[in-house]
DNA sequence: AATTTGACTTTTTAAGTCGAAAAGTCAATT
DNA sequence: AATTGACTTTTCGACTTAAAAAGTCAAATT
């Protein structure tokens, strides 16, 4: 039949696949593996999957919620904006380097080939935005930041979070990051971070 | 002899290219058509190039210099830090604007193929970085700005104003910019610009 | 009925070939 | 010194091909 049941049986399929994309990347993993390393052959994937580009979805999909879940929980805590701003940039930084599939959504080009991954990523874009966008008017309703743009601003936010990193990953020619390489992306998203807290916080008196 | 003394000729050749690269790009643009275009033999080209790739650095480079001339003309004027850095960014921005090569050097993977576009690119970035560097510890020396790193905050300025540029690009699926991308290009600047300059100004009392 | 699979077809891609066009060279000429 | 026609070499897109992977499905298994 053409809805499966066994959702038990969708979960190890997700985390093998998981585990494949991570380390070989999309292209460099086959069906055929993924199916194996859980005993299953390829044809019982398309049972549960219509195709591999979906499969990589679902995947990233998964890895997403489970930022955005822990970020929510975060937004309902009574936390000032700019402590919920360096959390939210903190929280990111540690999820993309647990989940690589979902970073390299980021990297320039690898969401143009497929209609499927830029409407993922454009989603998550829109996501991420939506909540620094709500932290930004929390803080002006709290007297916290100026009078400022809030939409303009988490665009702005968002988007020269996400033009750092590929500034740096542009630096190294190696796509593979080091620890060293992190601690740098870290130190930088930090700096930024407060920066520009600072430049929308209402001056002092 | 292999040292032209006709530097006159170069400049017309320099220009020739220029406008053919600044139209066609790189790769279709021929040696035989930028030749032509002078009435000239494209081994009379050869003659005082070496070869298509250092042409083309070189017509770069002449852009370079010539934004870097009018930049430093700049700092030489008596301004405050934070006039300066926004001088920086739209005068960079206006020569982007003006001169396409150079800004082509920026994209994602374009300087990977050839070493010599990744040494002028970087020579570009470190001469960036060395100007925000000192204008910033001009504006450190001047009370103006908090006692920051200079150095980091200059990588830091330059790294964020790129990925920038390059975000916004990567949002338009096409690869050609209309003039509204360069009024948001450059209102993003310059939101961009007044946080950072407020981002590490010193707080007033 | 839900799930699984072997055997199948179709699609993708890497590798190799080929020819035209462009890059690049050089001896002879002005 | 500067220029060029005639030349060789290199690059690159188009095409071919074969292997591998994607994707399908009727039949078998649970």
């Amino acid at each position: 039949m053409s809805v499966p049941q066994d959702s038990e049986k969708i979960k190890v399929i997700i985390e093998a696949a998981r585990k494949r994309f991570d380390h070989y990347g999309l292209a460099k993993t086959t069906m055929t593996e993924i199916a194996s390393d859980i005993g299953l052959s390829k044809a019982s994937l398309y049972y549960y999957f219509p195709d591999k580009e979906n499969l990589f979805i679902e995947v990233i999909r998964q890895e997403m919620e489970s930022f955005f879940e822990a970020m929510n929980k975060v937004t309902c805590q009574s936390l000032t904006a700019a402590e919920k701003l360096r959390y939210f940039v903190t929280l990111r930084f540690d999820y993309f380097k647990l989940f690589l599939n979902m970073g390299k959504l980021e990297l320039p080009h690898f969401d143009s080939v497929k209609p499927g991954f830029k409407k993922l990523n454009d989603e998550f874009i829109a996501r991420e935005k939506k909540i620094i966008c709500n932290i930004i008017q929390a803080g002006i309703k709290g007297k916290e930041f100026e009078k400022i743009d809030a939409a303009l601003h988490s665009d702005l936010f968002v988007s020269l979070l996400r033009g750092l990193r590929v500034m740096i990953i542009k630096e190294r020619d190696s796509f593979m990051l080091t620890a060293e390489d992190y601690d740098l992306i870290k130190n930088y998203q930090t700096n930024f971070t407060s920066v520009y807290i600072k430049g929308i916080s209402k001056t002092k008196k």
